[in-house]
DNA sequence: CGATGCGTTGACATGCCTCAACCTGAGTGG
DNA sequence: CCACTCAGGTTGAGGCATGTCAACGCATCG
C-alpha cells in the first residue's frame, strides 16, 4: 500500500501512449473486493486469457492511459494503482466521472472513441488487450459475451449510484459514502478502523462529487474533529466511529444501496 | 399531442401489473427521433419482431407498468406517452432517474428484479414482451445482440450525461438543458419555436434534476419574463429565443455534447 | 360547494461557493 | 544546510443561490 509514496523510476512506456477504451468506473459496484492488487482477487475470470499473462505495463502517476476523444483501439485492466476517468468542458470545467481501481476493466462500454480521459493517479501497473481481440472473444465465446454484458448491467448500476449520490445530497453526505466506498476496497478499513489510503487529489474529489476542494477540506477536517475519522497526512485515513460514519452517509449505505442495485 | 389533455377510459389492463424490466431512459441520446408516437420512426428494427404487431396495451395516467424491487419479467417498449423511473428512499426522497419516451425500451439493462418504479406519466401505450423471449432473441439472433449491446452502450452514455448535468450546474442551466432535451423531441420546437408538450410534473422534473420544485417554477418563470420560453399552461412550452436558451444551456448543449457521447 | 392536486409566488435561513491568506512537505539550487 | 519555489492542502470572511416554510391561485372533481 506504498502507492502514493512510491517514486516510480518513470513512466516512458505509457507517456502519452494513445489507446485503450473504457468503461468508466465499474469500481462502486463490486462487494467484498479485498486486497490492493488485482492478483489478490480471487476470481479467475476472463480477464486471464484476454490479457494474458504478459508483465503489466507501467504509468507513472499524472500520466495518461488515453485521452477523450482518441481513437478506442484498447481495453485496459488496472492491475495496481488508481486512475481517474475525467472530461474536460469548454469552460474549462473538469467533471471527474469515476476512478479505476485494480480490477477494473476501462474501454468496454466505448464505440469507436474514448470518452474520457484516464489519468493515473497513483504509479498504475495494467494489462492491454486490443479491442479486436475483444471483439474475437465475444463472437467465439458466448459466455465471456455474457460476463461482459454483466458488467456492462453492473456498470450501468454504478453510474446511476453515482447519479443518486449527486441528487440531493448534503456537501458531507456525498463525502462520506464516497469515503466508505474507497474504505471498503481495504478490508479491514471499516471493520477494524485500519488505516486505508485515499490517493487521489482533493481536487479529484471535489470535481467527483460536483463540489469545490475547500468543501471538501473543511468537510473532511469536520469529520476529524468529530471523531468519525482520523488522518495522518491528506491520503492516509482512518476510520474511528463506522457506525456514525456509517449513519451519516444517510443509512442507505449500511444495508440496502448495494443490494438494491444487485 | 395531446398525450396530456387525454382523458383516458381508464387503466384497468396495467393496473397494478408486476412485470417488464427496464433499461433506465436511452431517452437523451438519441438523435432525430422525430414525431410523437413510435410508429412515426423510420427506424424498422429489432422491436418489430421482439414485440409483434399485437395491439398494444394501454396504462392510464399515475399507473406503474412494473415496480422497483419486483421480479424482471418483461421487457416494455413505449408507443405512445410518457413514462417518470424512480426510485423511493428509507428518508422519503424520490429520485427520478429518467424518463421513457416513444420508441425508447425498459427492462434490457436488469438481471432479475427492476431497478426501479416506472409509472405513467400521461396515458400510455405500449408493446410488452418477455424475458424469455429476449433471451432467446439474444441466442439465436447475434444482430440482435449486437444491436443490444449498442443500446446499453448509448444508455450507459445517456446516464453519464445526466450525471454530468447535476455536477457543478446552476439551476437554470439544468432547466434549460432538460427542456432543450425534451424540446429535441419536437421536431419545430426548437427552429421553429413551435410549442411542445412538457408533459412531466414539476416535481417529476424537481426530484429529475436535484432541485426543489420551487426552484423549477421560479426559474421557469424567470426564463418566460426574460422571453426566452413562453408557456400556455404549465405544459405547453413554446421557445420564443432559441438562441439564447442554448446559450444559457452552457454552450455543451448547442454542438458537441450529443456528438461527444456518439 | 368544498375538497383536492398541482402550480406559483414570497420571505427568510443557510449551505456552499468565491476569494484570499496561509500552511506544509518535497524538490532544487546555492 | 538553508533559502526558495511550487504543488497541494487548510482555514477564514463574506455573499449568493437554493432550500424551507408558508400562503395563495387555479383547475378538476365529487
Amino acid at each position: 500500500m506504498t502507492t502514493t509514496s512510491l517514486r516510480p523510476s518513470h513512466g516512458d512506456i505509457m507517456d502519452r501512449t494513445r489507446s485503450g477504451m473504457l468503461l468508466a468506473g465499474g469500481d462502486y459496484s463490486f462487494k467484498g473486493r479485498g486486497g490492493t492488487t488485482f492478483e489478490d482477487r480471487a476470481e479467475p475470470d476472463w480477464t486471464s486469457e484476454m490479457f494474458g499473462a504478459r508483465i503489466p505495463e507501467t504509468a507513472a502517476r499524472g500520466k495518461a492511459l488515453f485521452w477523450e476523444g482518441a481513437p478506442a483501439e484498447h481495453i485496459f485492466q488496472i492491475v495496481e494503482g488508481v486512475v481517474r476517468l475525467f472530461r474536460i468542458f469548454p469552460d474549462g470545467r473538469r467533471v471527474v466521472m469515476g476512478f479505476a481501481f485494480p480490477g477494473d476493466v476501462l474501454g468496454i462500454a466505448v464505440k469507436d472513441r474514448y470518452l474520457f480521459t484516464a489519468e493515473a493517479v497513483t504509479p498504475v501497473r495494467m494489462r492491454r488487450a486490443s479491442r479486436e481481440r475483444l471483439s474475437a472473444q465475444l463472437a467465439e465465446q458466448p459466455q465471456v459475451a455474457a460476463i461482459i454484458f454483466d458488467r456492462m448491467r453492473d456498470e450501468l448500476c454504478a453510474v446511476q449510484d453515482q447519479m443518486l449520490l449527486l441528487l440531493c445530497q448534503a456537501a458531507e453526505t456525498r463525502i462520506v459514502k464516497f469515503l466508505v466506498r474507497v474504505a471498503r476496497k481495504s478490508p479491514g478499513a471499516i471493520e477494524h478502523g485500519e488505516e486505508f489510503e485515499l490517493p487521489m487529489l482533493r481536487t479529484d474529489i471535489a470535481d467527483h462529487l460536483g463540489l469545490t476542494m475547500e468543501t471538501v477540506c473543511r468537510t473532511m477536517t469536520k469529520l476529524r474533529r468529530d471523531g468519525l475519522i482520523a488522518m495522518r497526512g491528506p491520503h492516509k485515513i482512518q476510520i474511528r466511529n463506522a457506525r456514525r460514519l456509517l449513519e451519516a452517509a444517510g443509512r442507505e449505505e449500511t444495508d440496502d444501496a448495494d443490494e438494491a442495485w444487485g
